[in-house]
DNA sequence: TATACGATCACCT
DNA sequence: GGTGATCGTATAC
C-alpha cells in the first residue's frame, strides 16, 4: 500500500524532512498520464532567521504559502526562467519549506523528454538529465507558478512515502547558489543520496 | 516609477 | 572556467 508523505513528517523538523524525503517518490499526474521519479536531492530553508531563506524577509506575495499550512507547495520563478519546488513545512506561521533538487526519473520518461525539449536546445537531455536540478525538474514534470499553494498530496501532484535511505548513503553538505547568506551559506543543509547519477551537482 | 538581482540552465572557450 | 537569457520581486527613490 503507498501512503502520501505524511503530513507530521513535514510539521515536526524541516532537515529532517529534507532527509527523510529522498528516497521517496514524486508522481504527477497529467492528462491520465503518470510521471514519476525518487527524490535524490533536497535542500532545508529555515524560516525567519535563515538569511537563505525568502521568508527572511518577511511575509509577501511571494513568500505567503511558506506560512500556511504543511504538505503545501512553494513553487517560485527564478532567473526569470525557470520555476523551483518547494514543500512547505513547520506549523501555520512558521515559514520553512523543503526545495526539491533533483529526482531520478522512473516512469513516464518520454513525456518528460518531450516537456524538457519544448525549450530551444541543440540535443535531446540524457535521461539523468532530465531532472537532475530544480529547474530541469519542474520542467520535465511540467510543474509552473499555477502549481503554488497547492496540497502536495492531491491528485495532480504528491509525495509518497518510501522506506528509508540508509544513513550510510546519505549525505550532507552546503546548499546551493546562497553565498550571499552569511554564515547561513556554510550550514549543512542539502541532503542528498551518495552516488546516484541524478544528483544536480559532482558531490 | 526605477533599478538591481536571483534557491538556474545551456552553451561557449 | 565564463556568460547571456529573461522577468518577478524587493528595495530604493
Amino acid at each position: 500500500m503507498i501512503h502520501a508523505f505524511p503530513r507530521r513528517l513535514y510539521k515536526a523538523d524541516t532537515a529532517e524532512a529534507a532527509r527523510r524525503l529522498l528516497g521517496c517518490r514524486l508522481v504527477r499526474e497529467v492528462d491520465g498520464e503518470r510521471m514519476a521519479g525518487i527524490i535524490v536531492e533536497t535542500e532545508a530553508y529555515l524560516g525567519t532567521e535563515d538569511l537563505g531563506c525568502h521568508s527572511a524577509r518577511g511575509r509577501t506575495n511571494r513568500t505567503e504559502v511558506m506560512f500556511g499550512p504543511p504538505g503545501h507547495a512553494y513553487v517560485y520563478l527564478i532567473y526569470g526562467m525557470y520555476y523551483c519546488l518547494n514543500v512547505v513545512t513547520r506549523p501555520e506561521g512558521d515559514p520553512q519549506a523543503v526545495l526539491i533538487r533533483a529526482m531520478e526519473p522512473v516512469e513516464g520518461l518520454e513525456r518528460m523528454r518531450g516537456n524538457r525539449s519544448r525549450r530551444r536546445r541543440r540535443s535531446s537531455p540524457a535521461d539523468r538529465e532530465l531532472a537532475n536540478g530544480p529547474g530541469k525538474l519542474c520542467e520535465a514534470l511540467g510543474i509552473d507558478g499555477s502549481f503554488n499553494g497547492i496540497d502536495l498530496a492531491g491528485k495532480a501532484l504528491r509525495i509518497e512515502l518510501m522506506p528509508p535511505v540508509p544513513d550510510r548513503d546519505v549525505a550532507a553538505g552546503p546548499r546551493i547558489g546562497i553565498a550571499y547568506a552569511g554564515e547561513w551559506a556554510d550550514k549543512p543543509l542539502r541532503f542528498w543520496i551518495r552516488g546516484n547519477p541524478c544528483v544536480s551537482t559532482k558531490e
